[in-house]
DNA sequence: ATTACCAATCTGCCAC
DNA sequence: GTGGCAGATTGGTAAT
């Protein structure tokens, strides 16, 4: 009962399905990572933020946190 | 064919709705402060790491804030 | 030393801090049907599926259920 | 200035960095094949729901379809 | 053991 | 129409 329509559809969802299966595997090695960080002493949810940090272009970075820290004063944040 | 459970069961999905209405509605109105806040030359982005920070015991947020910068300074950031 | 603009930019930060913490009241209440539901012996995840199911349009929803039976049928599903 | 312990962070964060790099790589690969689904005529949202229903073993995804259909008729739906 | 909280992923939306 | 952003849901974790 199984014609081509079908057939291609099905091979597109085993594609997904495969390459899904290895991003859970990178995901399970990342969370690796943190417990051996936390392990050695790291603040995980610390680390993300570095990460998340690095990710931006330093002159991006930079001025984020001028402004940040702009608005930190008007409110009288520190 | 309704019977009881049924009745119940209707009940507290028409609760539900209701509030979510609510909910939505809140949210909106968040959106339009936000929106007027743009108008006035703020950056919404940011303001909502001030909210963010806000929401911290101010302890707890300058303990954050000092082991990030300590990472930082171990990655060579800034 | 704090200026009309910081001041403005502080009620409007204090406007939305209310209407967050409104939204997180309802979503609270929200929280409190569905344990309602599920001492009641109703399943709250398939609860939250009929909310959605419901703000969809009638026409639209069936179309999306006929959609579906038909992937599923060149699948073999069921 | 760099001591031990920040190289040992430094590698941590770059091994992360590493790996989500590959993560979002996949996560592309993803994308592209539900792209070429679409154009091939095919619905990704409903392809989506197809890949969640075929994670579930097949008992449990018959009994949640069960339960979601005597919800639906105590509401009405259908 | 459960239960609430928190983070992370995923979906939907809006702006570009 | 595409990419980024915010919101919602789900899974994991920590506390009692």
């Amino acid at each position: 009962m199984a014609d081509a329509a079908d057939d291609r559809l099905r091979l597109l969802i085993e594609r997904i399905e495969r390459l899904e299966e290895e991003k859970k595997g990178i995901g399970d090695d990342i969370k690796d990572v943190y417990n051996e960080a936390k392990s050695a002493g790291y603040d995980a949810k610390i680390m993300r933020q570095i990460v998340r940090l690095r990710k931006m272009k330093p002159d991006d970075r930079r001025e984020m946190e001028a402004v940040l820290d702009v608005y930190k004063n008007a409110l009288g944040i520190d």
